[in-house]
DNA sequence: AAATTATTTGACCGACCGGTCAAGCTCATC
DNA sequence: GATGAGCTTGACCGGTCGGTCAAATAATTT
């Protein structure tokens, strides 16, 4: 086939969709071998290690994941709707998620993160190196909506450390309680956390 | 020995402790017992398997630090101060932690629940037990917050449980942050999201 | 003190873990 | 069409996993 043989970029998708689905320790090489239909040969042709892999894996999700996000908080659109739609956005993606695999999967970055934080740093430096790339959007509608105004000055950088604080918890939650109705009415307390004035009118 | 052997209590804390520390998946059995200085032949005497073991634990670990919970809490600390001093007992606790065992260790129910939400149901449950009973206490302080008008009336289960999203997240964040400083300014954000009209007085 | 029960011991189990490897196969290049 | 690099194959490795068990021992009851 291509250069970029397919069979790794399988080995991404299936282990991360695996591991996102139950946990690291859950999912072992032979099953994510299994499920990707290839040899465990093969597997370790193009990684050396199952935490290597799995770093590859969440960077790869993450640069599928990154077009949606830069949709959502587009310059096109005013700063505090970017939040409000981000928001939306989350509550639709999981509960499609939770309709798929049967039950609620929260935070990928969140989840891999909390399990393996002290055991393995390569790993735990990836999930913080993606939640820190999640906030800087967050981040940055904030300072646009205090430089036009819709909200009243305040560092910008500690208030989406807040938000995003606030959002994994409450995906946390929806995958401890499976109930993804935990994550359907994220906006307001947002709004609350940074400031804005009226939560309610803020979606309009 | 007394009649409930101290081995039993020496496997629920040592459980307790490692897993909290690591992992669910990342202590086994073996360890535990080494840890414990029990036999395994022992350690499956008492329980019969580490799931069973392992939600005792958790429960046991809950009637420990209940009397410290009602402490914070207690009906004679006003409402609003009883959730600022929450805020900060959760920062010096994991701020103790942190400086013990090496690394900030975040919320135990949390961790746990996150790790095997979708792979033990018992275990699942527990943890959204725990969780459930400590969101009591924020949405009792904050109802009562409300009668005595420190607090605009509002559903006070409701921000119970995105006072405790924000604040799980905010532990989740300080474990794969390994920073325990995350937790530091807990407060003003929890008086944000329940509507108190000014963060900073309400610690006075 | 005999009988019964609770507890401890450590060897043992099959399954599975992450990881290795030598041998073959495929295919572009010369 | 020979060469050699890239890739695949599946058997294989030692170690560890959660869990079992029969026998020994300690504690309690009769």
């Amino acid at each position: 086939m291509g250069r970029t043989s397919h069979v790794r970029e399988k080995l991404l998708e299936v282990a991360f969709q695996m591991i996102w689905d139950h946990s690291y320790g859950g999912v072992s090489v032979d099953q994510i071998c299994a499920r990707a239909d290839v040899n465990k040969g093969s597997f370790y042709h193009y990684f050396g290690s199952k935490a290597e892999l799995v770093v590859a894996a969440y960077e790869e999700h993450w640069n599928q994941r990154r077009p949606e996000l830069d949709r959502l908080f587009s310059a096109q659109v005013p700063p505090l709707e970017r939040l409000t739609k981000w928001c939306e956005s989350t509550y639709e993606r999981q509960k499609e998620k939770a309709r798929k695999y049967g039950h609620v999967c929260g935070c990928p970055y969140g989840s891999i993160g909390g399990e393996i934080a002290t055991q393995d740093d390569r790993i735990r430096a990836k999930a913080e190196e993606l939640i820190a790339r999640g906030m800087k959007y967050v981040e940055t509608a904030i300072a646009e909506a205090q430089r036009d105004r819709s909200l009243p000055s305040g560092d910008a950088k500690r208030l989406a450390e807040q938000v995003y604080s606030y959002v994994l918890g409450a995906m946390l939650r929806a995958r401890i309680e499976n109930d993804v109705e935990v994550l359907r009415n994220l906006a307001p307390t947002v709004m609350a956390i940074i400031g804005a004035r009226n939560p309610a009118v803020a979606t309009a």
